[in-house]
DNA sequence: ATATAACAGTTGTTTTTGTAACTAACAACA
DNA sequence: TGTTGTTAGTTACAAAAACAACTGTTATAT
């Protein structure tokens, strides 16, 4: 780390952050990718119906800070693959509910299992305060934003 | 955060991670596409050049961890826009020395001058401490897929 | 009512990425 | 030599992302 004195990309944090970022996900990836065929904002999709139960598109994606024609092809591919379906609402037709199939709780609840696992594994030389410091920076970082 | 009970993704430490580093990445954008119209991986060339000197593409691939033809066309993209410029190697004529030209540096100037800026502004509600362990548990997940 | 705006979600088009195959140059070794 | 393998960088094609324009539906306001 420097000093005020002069600037070092390998010090920016932002960058530092996209390739800490970048190398977790590109290791994540063979979980969903290789063993069911799924990209990442399907897996965000996914998970967040496998977490949260019925959601709508629009909710995934303001929850997920994903725009809504990711979410509506990342639907359409997981609906293909029967692991999602959708009901229209009775109050709104514009609305659509989503929820998993079996098939896709199935999916979810192996992922799940991998997630788990994966989180541990990445974090077993971390102390369980430098884990909570790290956590509660990323969020920090997050609000920032809002 | 959960206790082994209950997955939840807003506590997935990948997921999280990937978050925080699109916001900063979405929020840092501007100042690179928006006043220079170039790419994430170009201001990766641009910087590694920038702060280091003359490289290979190669060299910078390694060390950014990037793909070898997101390199050629970032390369081939600065080259048009007259930030970089190109010298074969004399010794091994399939390797090319890169360097920023005047007007490369410039842009590198001032994107440096943004850049520190950025960073100060993202970190300013963080302890020191905070950051340290920040950027010590983004090297360590790293280093961790060596 | 009916015109206008707002919203949920989809589709079309362009830009960027990922992957594999390629060219040109060097290296190693029979 | 030559043959085979490796390397630096490019190009071609397919997959995915970004962005804008669209459809159909509901809300608002005259």
């Amino acid at each position: 780390m420097q000093k005020n004195k002069f600037f070092f990309i390998e010090d920016f944090l932002p960058y530092i952050l996209t390739q800490a970022a970048e190398t977790v996900s590109a290791n994540f990836q063979p979980f969903y990718k290789g063993k069911y065929g799924i990209l990442r904002t399907e897996w965000r999709v996914l998970f967040h119906l496998g977490n949260f139960g019925q959601m709508t598109a629009r909710d995934i994606g303001i929850n997920a800070k994903t725009h809504k024609t990711k979410i509506s092809r990342a639907v359409f591919r997981l609906e293909k693959k029967k692991y999602l379906k959708r009901t229209t609402s009775e109050e709104d037709r514009r609305v659509e509910f989503l929820s998993l199939t079996e098939k896709g709780v199935a999916v979810y609840n192996d992922l799940k299992k991998e997630a788990e696992g994966f989180e541990k594994r990445i974090t077993k030389n971390f102390t369980e305060s430098e884990v909570l410091v790290l956590r509660q920076c990323l969020k920090k970082l997050e609000a920032n934003f809002d």
